[in-house]
DNA sequence: CTCGACCGGAGATAGCGTCTCCGTTTAGCG
DNA sequence: CGCTAAACGGAGACGCTATCTCCGGTCGAG
């Protein structure tokens, strides 16, 4: 016998509105909310999946693996600020549309799938920004690792947006790019934090 | 018969104990871990006090009496800059320090304490911020409300001071301010959120 | 038509924080 | 010194929320 054709229907389904739950409301969300708005019970989410990790992992499957392909497009682009403005942009848009993909990456990287990505995604992002600061246009006292950062700082304007005006988190972007622009102002009042650090500066904007 | 010595002595306790947990913890903490950080058993503390918020709103009293006054202080400097500059950096300084007093001021403003306190604020930060915009030194597009974004996404930023380095918040701080003032660059891409809004964008810091 | 896989959702289970109850201790008056 | 009312301590009752299971009923497939 093959697989139930309604078997195959649900599974469509709950991973379909886990997508839509996960991206309003984030992982905070039960399984049994995402169940119900697929219209289905509870158990037959559990029989699909052994717990809500294994959903979000087939959820987000996708999702963390565009993020690299975002830098690498950017990293295309032959002027080197908007190559690193394109990179915010691009990723912020992402996570301000999807609260869940912003706890993937903030939240916890402990994942075996985020391990597996994150060097990549490191090593592109260095270069797009090592570029832009040789060719001028980052202040000479910023670090890679400020980008981590400012995504960090980002999770509060993806909070506004959400609750205030849908567009917000453009408008505080840009304003800490003009910050990270800034090549005539004293120098910053304290050093960048270690690149062995980089998990915790992700984790500071856990929600 | 008078007030017993003990009872005072262990109302003091507690309290003292309740600063030092909630500033280290955030008000996540439980009385319980007050009590024992006071070497007090759970019920001394809840005689002394009815609930958690009781004792909270003592230990805040003060302190967010001294952020208007922080204002006022700042507004007496003469460079409009360096005012502004003042008093972003001494209430950020608390706030690095106190997380209760942090999540007080972001996560919900609906203490009378805090309803009783904030229009002062307000008023006089508008004073500061439109004083160093009218003088140039901040740029023409930004908004008072601003300002309360830019301590929200401070957060994610004492966070990490927390758990990398102590001062990591002052980097960050210089930052955001260094886009503040940033005058010769393009317009911001979205209109600052209405002030009506103050509250949300003050919550979307909450932890 | 039959049977086994699948469905649904009530509720068992677990973890956590809040707060109470009451046997024990102790300050302080007489 | 005693005596008594007040205060203490901390185990555990309680309420809440989220995760996951169980089983009678349903339905697709051969």
């Amino acid at each position: 016998m093959s697989v139930r054709r309604d078997s195959a229907r649900n599974r469509a389904l709950l991973i379909e509105a886990a997508r839509e739950v996960f991206a309003e409301r984030g992982f905070g969300a039960t399984l049994d909310d995402i169940a119900r708005h697929a219209g289905l019970g509870t158990g037959t989410a559990y029989r699909h999946f052994p717990n809500k990790q294994a959903l979000a992992a087939e959820v987000l499957a996708g999702a963390t693996e565009q993020i690299a392909i975002d830098a690498r497009e950017s990293l295309a682009i032959d002027d080197p600020w908007l190559a690193l403005v394109t990179f915010f942009e691009r990723n912020a848009e992402r996570q301000a549309r999807d609260r869940g993909l912003y706890e993937a990456l903030t939240g916890r990287g402990d994942d075996e799938t985020q391990a597996r990505i994150w060097p990549s995604i490191i090593e592109t992002v260095t270069a797009l920004f090592t570029r832009a600061q040789r060719a001028g246009v980052v202040r000479a006292d910023a670090a890679p690792q400020d980008i981590a950062a400012i995504f960090a700082f980002l999770g509060p304007a993806f909070e506004m947006s959400r609750t205030v005006a849908p567009d917000l988190w453009r408008r505080y972007l840009a304003l800490m790019l003009d910050g990270l622009r800034a090549v005539d102002r004293p120098a910053l009042p304290a050093p960048p934090p270690p690149v062995s650090e980089l998990a915790s500066i992700m984790k500071a904007g856990k929600r």
